[in-house]
DNA sequence: AACAGAAATTTGGTATACCAAATACGATTA
DNA sequence: TAATCGTATTTGGTATACCAAATTTCTGTT
């Protein structure tokens, strides 16, 4: 029955739940609440809760409820500072330690995102483009290092999701991610650290555009 | 009563347990067992396995009881590869962002370790060791990459402190230490970036003959 | 004696019950 | 009427009870 344990089923859909929005900021997650409409006890939700702190998006208070996380700008862009010296360090490793195969595979999905684009769902888009992203932090043969890479990418999903509202940002994407692709079948770290620089410092701009227009509203 | 929540305390005790090797690797951790050992019941005690795998300390089985983590060689590798892409950009930022008070506190801070060389107990200066390296990370004034850089420090500690056995490594280190507060006063990331790299590798160094000499025991 | 299978035990996963801190609400009094 | 104190309620923290998967042990058969 269980593909996976109880608290990461809870945790997968609350976790969409706060990124699409269904989940506001600031607003509380009462375990009991929310464990008796999942149906389920509060034990795994409880679980499931902690899991999403470790990621970013929920905050815990002692002794009070749980609320969805609403990140400043600047801690949105210290995360980026971060994921940007992790992916920089683990494209490099990749260049070097990758295998063909891993290479052929991530051109396939890279190729599937295309194919994709405008066909499916946002949210399963943006799975697409995280999931890019972690191949390759993973073809750095560092477990550690891809796995850290991963929290942050994670961490950043719903600021990625809502910076992107600009519709002219897909192509560009797009096209960031054929210049990292490159350079990764090249195997030229140098070249590839750019393209990634380049990638997640547009993601910044991104990032900042979208909190610039929120204040002002 | 409670300075801290009961699983952070129970957590606390654990990973000194670990850290000091009075649990050893590979050891089971029953969640009941130890539960009643210390007194408090099962939910804390599993929240606090949990935390302890957040650190990498402990490993989690499904179904089966948690274990001491023990750690490959090229584990522990891979964890100082990641430490070093941190501890450079949050050196590098450090230089840039650090107040002047920031700067001296962390001199006075290295004078202190100095002073104390020979006088205290092994893991206490091992705690100083660490604070030195945090404080610096935390003056990049990134508050997300000095928690990480942080996270990523404790999960080395039992390595370093095993590693350190060598009796002149300790001169070396108070050499390099003192290279890389220089640069950083001098407020020189190239300089500073430099010295870390050259500090973090003669960790990895001293771990790699730490396990070289346990696999011919 | 060796092996297979079943029952008992162990152990993590989940549900529920109980408690204490924090908050909200209401009654009482000035 | 307003302020304040006390009580009821909400809610997270903790303890315990129950369950199911996995392991071990015991037993009966060959």
């Amino acid at each position: 029955m269980n593909d996976k344990a109880l608290p990461d089923q809870i945790a997968d859909k609350l976790r969409r739940d706060i990124l699409k929005g269904a989940l506001a900021p600031g607003q509380q997650i009462k375990e009991r609440d929310h464990a008796t409409d999942l149906d389920v006890s509060r034990t795994p939700m409880r679980e499931a809760i902690r899991i999403l702190a470790k990621e970013g998006l929920v905050l815990l208070r002692p002794s009070r409820s749980p609320i969805v996380a609403d990140p400043s700008f600047e801690e949105i862009s210290d995360v980026i500072e971060v994921l940007t010296a992790l992916e920089l360090r683990s494209g490099a490793l990749a260049c070097q330690n990758a295998t063909e195969e891993d290479i052929t595979r991530i051109q396939a999905m890279q190729d599937h995102m295309d194919s994709c684009q405008g066909k499916i769902d946002r949210i399963d888009f943006f799975e697409l483009d995280m999931e890019f992203h972690m191949a390759i932090a993973a073809a750095s043969k560092n477990a550690v290092l891809a796995e850290t890479h991963s929290a942050f990418v994670r961490r950043l999903w719903r600021a990625r999701y809502l910076s992107a509202s600009r519709k002219d940002s897909s192509d560009r994407v797009k096209r960031q991610h054929h210049d990292i692709m490159q350079a990764f079948s090249d195997r030229d770290p140098e070249v590839m650290c750019a393209k990634i620089s380049v990638h997640l410092d547009a993601l910044l701009e991104n990032v900042r555009d979208k909190y610039a227009k929120e204040s002002e509203v």
